[in-house]
DNA sequence: GAGTCATACGGAGGGAGCCTCCGTTTAGCA
DNA sequence: TGCTAAACGGAGGCTCCCTCCGTATGACTC
């Protein structure tokens, strides 16, 4: 059969390249979350300042640019976490983790249909999300319940199952007020003494 | 303020407009079950042997149209309780109905996330659908009950739940003919004697 | 730091769908 | 049989999708 032949020194990938694919994720983020799932590609494109073609190369389908977004925000989030970790309070950690969670969850809501489809065509990634921000959810627990500051019977998947399930009822207009107001009240009740 | 006048003697509504709207509806069902919901509306008035003006004129958005279908196939599986009711034995009267509504399912599948949207969009549609539905399932079951031929514990809400659990799963292809057995199964399950 | 070339870029362009608008047709009524 | 409100169809203007290819540029070499 055919040799592969040498393997290739593999040159570093080009900077712009690199550039333009994070400004169309970001791009993305914007549009999307404005327009919803249906929001146009070109509208992407425009607001990364980049060509169609650009856009096209970097995520082939709609479905891919779904995929990277959502990939990006779990590592937002992943990475939120962590300098949480680092630089405040415990209980303050936690609250501004959970937030956050709320804030990615409303940009979901305009294309949960999307969504819905991209996880359903990709167990693969809703597993790794959920454990991924599992992790980072275990951490800031871990520390709270160690510094004695929150009871120690939540687990992390509590955590995340309460965000999205605060989330769930999102009709009305504001929604997103009412649940930070739940969240607070939420810790708040892991409090200690 | 202005007089809104003597009430119209509100002419008859004009039998090619009527005849349109059934085609136009027909159409949508073939199309969107085959395209899903993204089916072109251009599609639609091509199927349907109708002008794109005279579409948007009885239908004047997709999601107008998509309740529309809905409402319409769910008529047709009130209708088709009714019939069953007095053509067929008991028990066979209610395994045609729940096998109808797989096929109802069916084609609601490809276009679930805008009927998330058209349900959540619209509580009523959702919820007289759901009304309709169980008093058809009512009927049916009643008499088999009645009769003897069947368990008596088993409510209409329960059949619905039943249907559309069955049909919770549903990528693999074929899973229609699984469902079907399924059903099947569930009937003989509430068979007495 | 100049040259080479793989790699990435932009955007024109063809095709399709969305929706509106308006001249034409037609069915109900008198 | 004529009148007219109501409905029809489809052209046209717009947006969006996606591909293709001539041009530009960054990484590497010497």
């Amino acid at each position: 059969m055919n040799d592969i032949g040498p393997v290739k020194p593999a040159r570093k990938p080009r900077a712009d390249s690199v550039r333009n694919r994070e400004r169309v994720l970001d791009a993305a983020h914007v549009v999307f979350a404005l327009a919803g799932a249906a929001g146009s590609l070109e509208a992407v494109a425009r607001e990364a300042g980049v060509g169609t073609g650009t856009l096209y190369r970097h995520f082939p389908t709609r479905q891919a640019l779904f995929e990277a977004v959502y990939r990006h925000e779990v590592d937002q989030l992943v990475a939120l976490a962590a300098r949480l970790d680092g630089e405040a309070a415990p209980l303050d950690a936690l609250r501004a983790w959970m937030r956050a969670n709320v804030a990615f969850m409303a940009t979901k809501k305009g294309m949960s249909a999307a969504l819905a489809v991209a996880v359903h065509a990709n167990t693969d990634l809703a597993a790794s999300s959920v454990e991924r921000l599992g992790h980072a959810a275990e951490t800031l627990l871990r520390r709270a319940v160690q510094e004695g500051v929150i009871r120690d019977d939540i687990g992390a998947q509590d955590i995340l199952r309460t965000v999205v399930g605060l989330c769930y009822v999102h009709d009305t207009p504001g929604w997103q007020d009412g649940v930070l107001r739940l969240v607070d009240v939420f810790v708040d009740g892991m409090r200690l003494g």
